[in-house]
DNA sequence: ATAGGGTTAG
């Protein structure tokens, strides 16, 4: 080739060259775009960079990531322009780990990123809160000089705010040559966040020294900051002192005040706020209805929360959610159910909070088949469950030992990758633990990758609840091992497991502890404990004496723990001191009229016996199957005041069947009444009939005496609480239980213990 | 080219 012909090559090219550009500019649509492409490849200028630039350019406004990451691979030489289309629009669109990603390529064709790229990369590292990575790229920033740049410094200080590194975020700022109002309000509210509320106030009073004049988001910020770190009085203090200070409050400062007003349930300053509201105008904004209808319904005033939700004038979801929310925390379910089931037929998009909030607050009031079958409509209405509605459902499996639903919700949350919330694990732990279960409820406990105090407290209580008390001590000191303190909940276990396994030294230690160690002061629930765990080892003096001592007012748990103990011990004197307290504590509660009769039969007091029956008729409980309960207990001594039992059985069994269709016919709940119905009639078998609670002891005695007969009578269905299942679920461990009708949760087992005690 | 704030369900 000639010089002339080299010249003219060159020429040609360089012409090319600018038409091309100027043809990439004015591409309007993606397919020119893509027509232009093609047209570079043919006349070979694909590895031109200042072209290929523009077309990366082109594809990344076209969302076009995967084309534009080809080309921008695929080309021998770029430069920063080359990179900076996807970096920035990756950043843009918030996904962190490809930025990152685009980043490190960057560095590895060793391209210097300039102060455009960095802070896109700190972002990055931000929304990822990747701390080790944002310092990296920090200290890179440090040794380019980059990090001088006041865009840098104040996306640095962000990134080391969302890391909760306020340390590093102060140090950043403090350097800053302009301090700019969004990175201090950023620090501001990071402190906030974290609950310091020392350095919060400290770097805010500064406002005046740097030269910074706080704005309502500075505020807003600050107050949310507050709330989310359990600051409430703070959150409103400095609602109020912004107000003072002649900052004009907006709609985002009232609904960020409002939540931290009712975790206070402080209506003075609710209603103060709510006439602000109206004074200003911000009536129809959702957020604040929402929000003043929470606080109404913390505050317990329900009507009002009714109007302000009526007031409004167009239906909110948010409001809604609030107000059904409201109503079943006060209470009132059914209300809340029927406003549900209404807004369901009206309006057909109800969210995952609507159901969620309707199934939390059945599970939570009992109506635990309502809340399984609520579930099942949430899933035909197509609305996905999260792990707030796992955890909210699978009380409602375990309430009523519904063993197949929860393991059936179990499965859910692991489809739906659900398993790693704490608030799900714990949920789960519990659930088992309740269905009896407790080795699966320890294998998911085992299988939690992040655990909060909730997840150790479950699994602890969980081991108690079974009158496992080396394996809930065992969790315990594994809780404290791994850094995790203990609260009042985990010690109130602890403490009803060392009672139950008749570890008293231990318990006793553990009750010390609490003070001496942990800084807890102990609580009424410990006290009942420590009154049972002496009781049960027979120190009923100590007992008495630790609740004439104790600093607090004892209440019917601690006097019901005394009056148990002498129960089992047959102690009739103080017996009777435990129970006319709880005469005048809880006088409509049959249980105590129930225990003080067993004690007095124990005694052979029969007298007695019938004089607490009056008792009982007297302040209305006649009615309360207890009071028959003590009237046949009455007649089955005298039957069994007899040399020889066995005769005397077919006629018990008779009185026995008689009472259960009695409590049937009389509408007892089955919730707290243990009911007999079919029992098939088998000669000399005693029968276990009785109030809940103490069957479940009783089923408790046989799960720890594993030596004591157990036999078997067919197609017994067993109504009652889940302490009874529990302990009877786990008495029949390695039986076959079968559940028959299971769509109705009544559990049919192949199986009913008896044993030589009744009550 | 970059950055700060809101309600309702565990």
């Amino acid at each position: 080739m000639n010089a002339r012909q080299a010249q003219t090559l060159h020429v040609f090219n360089s012409l090319n060259h600018n038409t091309i550009l100027t043809l990439i500019t004015k591409s309007t649509s993606l397919s020119q775009t893509q027509q232009i492409h093609s047209y570079i490849i043919k006349i070979g200028h694909s590895n031109d960079t200042h072209i290929t630039n523009k077309l990366i350019s082109l594809y990344t406004n076209y969302h076009h990531f995967a084309y534009a990451q080809s080309l921008l691979y695929s080309l021998p030489n770029p430069n920063i322009f080359s990179f900076k289309p996807l970096i920035h629009s990756s950043s843009k669109l918030n996904l962190f780990n490809y930025t990152l990603v685009l980043f490190s390529r960057l560095l590895s064709v060793s391209i210097l990123p300039d102060v455009h790229v960095l802070p896109s990369a700190i972002k990055a590292c931000a929304g990822l809160s990747a701390f080790k990575v944002g310092k990296q790229v920090h200290g890179y920033g440090l040794t380019t000089g980059l990090a001088l740049d006041s865009f840098v410094e104040a996306s640095l200080v962000h990134m080391y705010v969302k890391c909760d590194q306020l340390g590093c975020a102060r140090k950043v700022f403090g350097k800053m040559l302009e301090p700019d109002v969004v990175s201090w309000s950023a620090l501001v509210s990071g402190y906030a966040k974290l609950g310091d509320v020392g350095n919060a106030k400290m770097v805010f009073d500064q406002a005046g020294k740097l030269g910074i004049d706080p704005n309502s988001v500075s505020w807003n910020g600050l107050i949310t900051g507050f709330n989310q770190s359990g600051c409430y009085s703070e959150a409103v203090l400095m609602f109020r002192r912004m107000n003072s200070e002649g900052y004009r409050s907006d709609g985002t400062s009232i609904s960020s005040v409002l939540p931290a007003i009712s975790d206070l349930e402080d209506i003075k300053m609710g209603v103060q706020v709510h006439t602000h509201v109206i004074k200003m105008g911000f009536e129809s904004d959702n957020c604040i209805i929402s929000a003043l209808i929470d606080m109404y319904g913390k505050c317990r005033c329900t009507p009002e929360m009714s109007r302000v939700f009526e007031g409004a004038e167009e239906m909110d979801l948010g409001a809604f959610n609030a107000l059904v929310a409201g109503l079943s925390r006060n209470g009132l379910v059914d209300e809340a159910f029927k406003l549900f089931k209404k807004f369901k037929c009206k309006v057909k998009e109800l969210n995952v909070v609507s159901w969620t909030s309707m199934i939390s607050s059945c599970s939570q009031h009992g109506k635990d088949l309502e809340a399984l079958e609520i579930f099942r409509e949430m899933q035909l209405a197509r609305v996905r469950p999260n792990s707030v509605t796992i955890s909210c459902l699978l009380p409602a499996c375990g309430n009523i030992a519904a063993l197949v639903h929860g393991k059936a919700t179990h499965c859910f949350s692991l489809r739906n990758c659900l398993l790693d919330d704490a608030y799900v694990g714990s949920a789960l732990t519990d659930m088992y633990a309740n269905c009896g279960r407790i080795q699966l409820a320890r294998v998911i406990f085992d299988r939690m990758p992040v655990r909060n105090l909730v997840c150790w407290n479950a699994m602890i209580s969980g081991y108690a609840m079974h009158g496992k008390a080396n394996e809930a001590i065992e969790i315990f000191n594994l809780m404290q091992r791994s850094g995790q303190k203990a609260d009042f909940i985990s010690f109130t276990s602890v403490l009803s497991a060392c009672s139950q396994a008749g570890l008293t030294e231990q318990g006793q230690q553990y009750f010390d502890s609490m003070s001496k160690v942990h800084g807890l002061e102990a609580r009424v629930e410990h006290y009942a404990c420590m009154v049972s765990l002496l009781g049960r080892a027979g120190k009923l003096k100590e007992a008495y004496n630790m609740i004439s001592t104790m600093p607090i007012e004892p209440d019917a748990c601690v006097w019901g723990a005394l009056l148990s103990s002498c129960r089992t011990h047959r102690n009739l004197s103080l017996g009777e001191i435990a129970a006319n307290k709880l005469f005048e504590l809880e006088p409509k509660n049959p249980g105590n009229y129930i225990l003080l009769s067993n004690i007095y039969a124990s005694n052979n007091r029969w007298n007695e016996v019938d004089r607490v029956r009056d008792m009982m008729k007297h302040v209305g409980l006649s009615k309360n199957p207890g009071c028959s309960w003590i009237e046949i207990k009455n007649k089955v001594h005298m039957l069994l005041a007899g040399d020889d039992l066995h005769p005397q059985m077919p006629q018990i069994m008779e009185k026995l069947r008689k009472l259960s269709m009695d409590m049937k016919n009389s509408g007892v709940s089955h919730d707290t009444e243990f009911v007999l119905h079919d029992v098939e009639e088998q000669d000399k078998e005693l029968i276990l009939c009785g109030h809940s609670e103490k069957l479940a002891v009783v089923l408790g005695i046989l799960n720890t005496n594993p030596g004591t007969p157990l036999r078997v009578i067919k197609n017994l269905r067993i109504c009652g609480d889940c302490h009874v299942f529990i302990k009877f679920i786990s008495s029949l461990e390695g039986r076959e239980i079968y559940v028959r009708d299971a769509n109705r949760f009544h559990h049919f087992y192949e199986g009913v213990c008896s044993c030589g005690d009744y009550w």
